[in-house]
DNA sequence: CTTGCATGAAAGCAGGCACTTGCTTATCCT
DNA sequence: AGGATAAGCAAGTGCCTGCTTTCATGCAAG
C-alpha cells in the first residue's frame, strides 16, 4: 500500500507549507498525485489525514544519541548539538507550523514523546553522567545547562533564516561557541 | 478616529489567535462591533488591514532598556532579562503566527526593526561596555553570549506553556537560573 | 435647513471549501 | 472466467470566503 504513504507524505509537506487551514485536500491530492476522493476513502475527513500525518511523518521520529559512557565531553556534545541542530532545521516548516496552530489544533501536537522531551532526556542524562564522574562542578543544575542548550539551539534554528542579523557567523561556528560558553559555566576546573 | 483603533486591535488579536486565513473580515468585523464593509471602506482589502494592524498595534512597540552605565550587572541583567521574557510572552501568540507563517506571508514581518533587534542591541551594548570596563573575561565574544540570552528567553516563552514538562522550576526562577549560568561563564574573576 | 460624510443593515456575487455520489476502470485472487 | 477490491473521474451539495452594491440613518458644518 503505497498510496497512503505518498499522500501521509504529501500531507505533511503542505501541512508545513501552509498550515491547516491552507493545506486544502485538493492541495493535498495533487501534491501527492492521488485523487481527492481517494484523501477520504482512505482517512475518512481532512483533519484525521492530518492528525495522522503530522504523527506518523512528522514530529517524532529521530533523537540523535550520546554515548551512555562520555568520551570526549566536548567532542561527544559538539556532535550532538549539531545533529540536533540539523533535525530542527529539517522540520522546522512543521514546528513553525505547529508552533502556530497548538493553541487552535492542540490535537495535532501531542504534548508527549516529542523530539523535544527526548532530547532534553538524553542530554540530561548525559550531563548527570559527568556530574557523577565529576567531570561537571557538582554545583551545576543539570536541567538548566541541559534547558539552555536546547534552548538556544532551538532559537537559533527557528530564528537564522528570518533573522540573520540576529546570528554574526555562519550555524556552526555559532554553535560550537554557544557549546564552548556553556562548557566554560559548568565544566570542573581540570585537576592534576 | 477611535474607530479604527478597534479595527485594528481587534485585527491583531484574531489574527494572533487563528492566523491569516482564519481571520475572516466577519469575525474581525464582529470583534470590533463593527459593521463588515467599514473594514473595506476604511481600509481596503484584508490583507491591507491585517498588514497594518500587525505593524501599528504589533511587534514593534517595546524594548526594555538597560542602563548606560552598569550598576549592579547582575541586577540590571536579570530585571531587563524579565521584562523580555514578559514582553515575549505578551507577545506570544502573535510571535508564533507569524513564526508560521512567515514564508507565506514575509511581507507583514519586516524583518528589520523587529523588538527582536533591538533586544539584541540594547543587550550587545551593556554587555560591551561591560567587558570594556574589565568585568567581563576579554575572550568572550560578547556577541555569543547576547545570542545565548536572547535565545534562551525566547525559547522558553515560547516552549513553556505548551512543553511544559521541558521546564522544572516556575519562569522566574528559571530566569535567574539561566543569567546565573551565563554570568559564570562571562564574569571576570573578582580582582581584589 | 440643507448638504455632505461616515456608518449601519441587508443582500448578493463568484469562487473555494470539505465532502458525497454514481459510475467506470484496473488489478488481483480463486 | 468471474467476483472482489481499490482507484480514477465528473458532477454536485451546502457552506464559507473576500468583497461589492444599494439604500437608510445619524450627525456635524455651512
Amino acid at each position: 500500500m503505497e498510496i497512503r504513504e505518498r499522500i501521509l507524505r504529501a500531507a505533511v509537506k503542505i501541512y508545513g507549507e501552509v498550515g491547516f487551514r491552507g493545506a486544502t485536500t485538493r492541495r493535498i491530492a495533487e501534491e501527492a498525485e492521488v485523487n481527492e476522493v481517494t484523501l477520504f476513502r482512505q482517512f475518512g475527513s481532512k483533519s484525521a489525514l492530518l492528525h495522522e500525518a503530522v504523527h506518523a511523518t512528522g514530529l517524532f521520529n529521530y533523537t540523535p544519541q550520546l554515548p551512555e559512557v562520555p568520551v570526549d565531553p566536548r567532542a561527544d556534545l559538539l556532535t550532538w548539538s549539531l545533529a540536533h541542530y540539523d533535525d530542527l532545521v529539517a522540520k522546522r516548516p512543521l514546528i513553525r507550523t505547529c508552533l502556530g496552530e497548538c493553541e487552535e489544533h492542540p490535537e495535532i501536537l501531542p504534548p508527549a514523546e516529542t523530539t523535544a522531551l527526548k532530547s532534553k532526556g538524553t542530554l540530561q542524562a548525559y550531563l548527570s553522567t559527568l556530574q557523577s564522574l565529576g567531570l561537571l562542578r557538582a554545583d551545576v543544575d543539570v536541567s538548566v545547562a541541559t534547558a539552555m542548550l536546547t534552548g538556544i539551539l532551538f532559537a537559533d534554528a527557528m530564528g537564522r533564516d528570518i533573522l540573520p542579523d540576529l546570528f554574526q557567523s555562519d550555524d556552526r561556528t555559532s554553535i560550537a561557541a554557544y557549546l564552548d560558553l556553556l562548557l566554560r559555566a559548568v565544566m570542573a576546573p581540570e585537576s592534576p
